[in-house]
DNA sequence: TTGAAAGCGCTAACAG
DNA sequence: CTGTTAGCGCTTTCAA
């Protein structure tokens, strides 16, 4: 299938030239065995002139495993989640953490038939926002590759995951911003993740608690008629406070209230923050995500399970609210 | 190294279990040889009922390759080049380009001390926006690794690359937007990549064929200070236009230039765009870059390179200007 | 039709 | 101190 004109140069090749074992280059290169200066410069030489490199994949059938961990970012359709910036600052920094480590970071598709077709020896998989019942997962389970993800799959059972701590985080930031009895709209899109049944649920213990009235609106897109339609719903039913889903959703939706003058009438939140909620008036309060340790985190956990350590873990992050 | 529990079930279990040879279950499952279906359906079921997998390090072995191409971004020091957006977008499309044909990508560090400790079978690596005389180039050449890039290693001759006309684009937008004799100046930032001099290349063509003169201006960072008083200088020396290196810079030469009252007196001109131009003002022109079609071109050349046809090429792709 | 054996490149155990 | 060999898991001749 690969097609590498030249041969590569082996350890045979260098013994040769050397005129030693294979066994003596070996060691001398790897500095193992205790030989003599003299033989091991001789060696040296011959690699050096050669070119010589140990084949990887040589080392890799022996040692059973390269170091390559996959990265599975799970698309969340056309919203795209909190945008591209949390998307690269997860890939960014488990891939720091990876590297740093000796391993390497491999970027896979959400996508079980792409998947099968790549003869990739990977030794762990990190899986960011599963879907309820992830066929992805189904399927490295199928193929003895260990996962780790960041968010849950509500569908399954005994994972190992990382995940910010929503539920909790919306509660609070509904304890801070609004008064008891507030009735609630929750605007949500895309597939079934965990981070929207967080936020329902954070809502719902808050309601609960206060007495409030939640009614759920489901948003196919980000459409300007698609969104004013759910805004004026919304307000119909006697929503006093829009939750959005996140910063993507939370801007349009902004702009629909706006357009009704109901802005300061009707108050807006979103479950992820964004630098955006600065500039814009009125201003909005969010729960601000941790990408960065979420990364982090999930990095060390699968580097864990390689080593052999693997204590199964579910790990919650406390979050905070950005109250404006 | 590394240490993973359980044995797997190689082909030599499956043909036990099958009461038949290991040639028979590889051509069983492979479909090659012509056994009779009878056979084929016990390997089947053997293979099924144990969870067989063939390794695909032993495939690589056999094959030397197991398909994996490195994505190396070299990052540009503060300011990062044009924002996460188009590290996001190459890296996106090479990808989605690369898992298409079966190959998978591998994030790289642009670190030749992290790149040695990492013992990976690539069969090619894609490098963007390299340095002038990149040491990691030079460590791919000896590890004797095909590398394509994205932008050129100005100190470097015989590679093969991809890059945006940017010369061409940028004398084309100082034809759209100034009068011949107009003074420039050029603000510039990072370590010295290839569309740092093209741009200014662009510019001194421009400048030679209309009487106009350049003076160039080195930004450490991008602090408020820092970038007054380039704007100082620069307005001093008497320039009627500034041309910022890309669209990181050009926002905060704006608001110097405002702060000033100088945005109607002086042309503020970026090398890259971004869709903030079109909301500030007075709205700043720009060359529009093509990061998809670079990272797409980019992958089916080390495709290219791996299946064999390597012929070496250069290409630049016309870039569009956007007047405002 | 099926199987034994060589070979991909390397290291570690074991002899000499 | 150095060399031979087995084995990592697979496919592909080549024999039977």
């Amino acid at each position: 299938m690969i097609m590498s004109g030249k041969q590569r140069t082996t350890i045979r090749d260098v013994a040769a030239a050397a005129g030693v074992s294979v066994t003596t280059v070996s060691d001398a290169l790897s500095g193992k065995g205790r030989l003599p200066e003299e033989t091991r410069r001789k060696v040296r030489a011959a690699a050096d002139r050669l070119g010589y490199r140990p084949s990887a994949i040589a080392l890799g059938l022996r040692d059973r495993g390269l170091g390559l961990v996959g990265l599975c970012i799970v698309p969340a359709g056309e919203a795209m989640l909190t945008g591209v910036e949390y998307w690269a600052t997860i890939v960014t920094h488990a891939s720091q953490t990876l590297l740093s480590e000796g391993l390497a970071p491999v970027l896979l598709p959400h996508s079980v038939d792409l998947l099968s077709r790549l003869k990739i020896p990977l030794d762990g998989v990190i899986v960011v926002d599963p879907l309820k019942n992830d066929p992805v997962l189904t399927f490295f389970e199928k193929t003895k590759i260990r996962y780790f993800t960041i968010g849950r799959d509500l569908g399954r059972d005994n994972q190992s995951w990382v995940d910010d701590d929503i539920a909790k985080g919306m509660e609070r930031l509904l304890e801070q911003t609004l008064a008891p009895g507030t009735d609630l709209a929750f605007v949500t899109i895309g597939p079934e993740k965990s981070y929207v049944a967080d936020t329902l649920s954070g809502m719902q213990h808050w309601a609960s608690v206060n007495r409030s009235a939640i009614k759920i609106h489901h948003c196919k897109n980000t459409e300007r008629r698609n969104i004013d339609a759910v805004v004026g719903r919304a307000v119909e039913e006697g929503a006093k406070a829009i939750v959005a889903q996140h910063d993507r959703l939370a801007l349009p939706l902004l702009a629909a209230l706006k357009v009704r003058k109901l802005q300061n009438e009707v108050r807006l939140l979103s479950a992820t923050d964004s630098p955006e909620f600065e500039q814009v008036l009125p201003p909005v309060s969010a729960i601000r995500l941790h990408p960065t340790q979420l990364a982090d985190k999930a990095a060390r956990a699968v580097i864990d399970m390689i080593r052999g350590r693997s204590d199964q873990k579910k790990t919650f992050l406390v979050v905070e609210t950005v109250v404006r």
